[in-house]
DNA sequence: TATGAATGAGGGTTCATTCAT
DNA sequence: TATGAATGAACCCTCATTCAT
């Protein structure tokens, strides 16, 4: 009596849902490393190892391809946030451990700040275009108010902070340091991603934060 | 004495370089709007009311072309850094200043933005072939080391800040909301962008960095 | 005994040459609509409501398939030519009511004219590759000829016309005012298919038709 | 003393009108022996013996290309048709002389009947679009009105007649001959285009049309 | 019988660039 | 200095068709 049978083949071609994500996994990076503009559909389809036709099959073109490279990038980072579970730590801890999150997932994932790039030089339209994306609204920033409440009450922190702007702040501290890495490197002569520059950055980043929310 | 003859030499010059710079600033604009990939030759030509093939005559090549722009983007910034004079103000007003200027600089000069995206995208790989990029050394961290070290001296400043990462967090808190403005405003479903909400972020930058060097 | 079991065999040929026909109307209608280049099979399928892979199951491929769809239009001419039983009325009476059918047709089945033309453009090797075509020789030819005997016997027509060049000539009034009416309609800056101007045409076509057969 | 020394080479390039009318000519057969949606524009290239590029750069795309040859062939046949000088000929000659002319013309042009027929599948957009063809109305129709008054006048016509409407009619007659000569000829089982069939079919074209015209 | 998945060849079009003057 | 003419390579996308079930 044997389960588990159907999938046949284990290298089976001819599955949707698979061909689907290689083909949104390459465009990914594709999109990443050259830009909407930059990106070529006939390397897409050969890092995803498949036809190009295939991608015209499932995503129409490449702007829609865009769009669902985006939306996906989105998702990921939405549900690494909602694993944060920040109620559970102390409001300090908890802005801490959000400045580090962000972080490190703009230092895993570089292609999401490029692919952020693109989006807003193209005047985000390709979000607009996107009822799941506009929906998508960043749990994070109830979870920062909530915290920033929280704090306010117990006396750590101080009051009247936007937790908008805080997460703004947040974003762009980290963001502009490794999304303009090469600029600033070449620049200031000096190279920014060995660990010992990033150990620093993350620091002062805390630094600055915390020196923000806290109370005097 | 004639008047109305063939063009001087002189003249010619004077017109060779006019065609030149208005070249540079159409291609900046082009290159600002569609980034590097999205650019189009044809258009920076007509941008400038010049023929295409004079492009080329001056520029070699679009590679070059987006090299000389960032090159001139680059001398603009540091001109203005330069006119700053922050060493005639007191530290704190001298950082206040800084994080005003930049804020309004990239307001004013969005271009720039979208133009060290594109360089960044790149991998800087234009600005390394710049040796005139590369030795333009913003000014600014250097006055801004001497500006911390002043305040640390009359009290008012924490000392052991690193004045490229300080530089660094005023520029990310501006670029990053200005940059990201189009997706962010998206996402949060507020307009970033009307007046009260650009006066609300300057002040708050100003919060954050100050409460960062400011002595408790 | 049992009801709602598989489809019995005659059921499944049913749904065949059901399926079959669907297609070739859509086909007839895409042809019609884009010519045999402009055609496209997706839209065929799409407006069959069948899936694509099934027109290539019945009609292996696109020419044979606009094949199938020519003999289908003939057969159906032929069919409605021979419903007509002209050697019941009197020569003249026979001959106006060939001029009405024909335009009557044309207009009731502007993709006939289309057809055609496709067919035409590519130098009827579709009709040369059908034998069912090519010996599906209209039967109209014959019953002219004898109606035109018969008119001459009784003194109503001139002798010695050729029912083929009469035939043509019927067809040629008819097919070159509808099938060219865009663009007749755009230089002649008058609308050739209002009610008016189509009674006036086929009251035109029987005067110059008669005209010519009549006996003076 | 030499006139005539500009042109330099004989066999030069870089001649864009020359460029042009070459191009025209290349689409002009390509579309008629394949329709628009049949015809390639690497063909056309190819029959110009010119760059594809170049088609662009003078016409833009395929669609416009096909209405600048749309044009040309109007503007040809309008040339012709003006050409005939009708008025200085007797009504009954002149008409005879208009038959034979578009016999002759569609004979020696056959383009322009597939042409005609490309511009018809498209509902003539591509002569909407056109101002220059619109306003192009037929010289012949109001030089066809004048001969049918003369005629009416000196006795030799009968009154009453349309000259859009005999001007179809003299069209139709050789256009379906001529134009569906394939499949016709596939189904009479008789070749049409033999000396002695077209002289057979022009004569029928006069009698029919004279037959109408002349008074009884 | 019927269908969704997949593909190679080629279609129109665009692009940066060079030629010739 | 300045320009219109010309081009080869490539790009996005489409098409008829086949595969596998």
């Amino acid at each position: 009596m044997h389960t588990e049978q159907a999938p046949a083949t284990e290298e089976r071609q001819r599955d949707a849902e698979r061909s689907q994500s290689t083909i949104l996994a390459a465009a990914r990076d594709e999109f990443a490393e050259h830009g909407l503009g930059g990106a070529r559909m006939d390397r897409i389809a050969e890092r995803a190892g498949l036809n190009k036709r295939l991608i015209y099959y499932y995503f129409a073109d490449k702007e829609r391809l865009f769009q669902a490279v985006l939306e996906q990038a989105y998702r990921d980072i939405r549900d690494r946030e909602r694993a944060l579970k920040l109620q559970d730590l102390s409001p300090t801890e908890a802005v801490r451990r959000l400045v580090e999150f962000t972080w490190q997932y703009y230092l895993e994932c570089p292609e999401f700040l490029t692919l952020l790039n693109s989006a807003n030089l193209h005047r985000a339209r390709h979000l607009h275009q996107s009822a799941e994306v506009r929906e998508m609204n960043s749990p994070l920033v109830d979870m920062l108010g909530e915290i920033l409440e929280r704090g306010r009450k117990d006396g750590s922190f101080r009051g009247g902070i936007d937790p908008v702007q805080l997460y703004v702040s947040i974003a762009g501290l980290a963001y502009f340091y490794l999304s303009n890495n090469h600029t600033l490197s070449a620049i200031f002569g000096r190279d920014l991603m060995t660990p010992k520059a990033r150990n620093e950055r993350l620091s002062h980043m805390c630094d600055v934060i915390l020196g923000y929310v806290l109370r005097d």
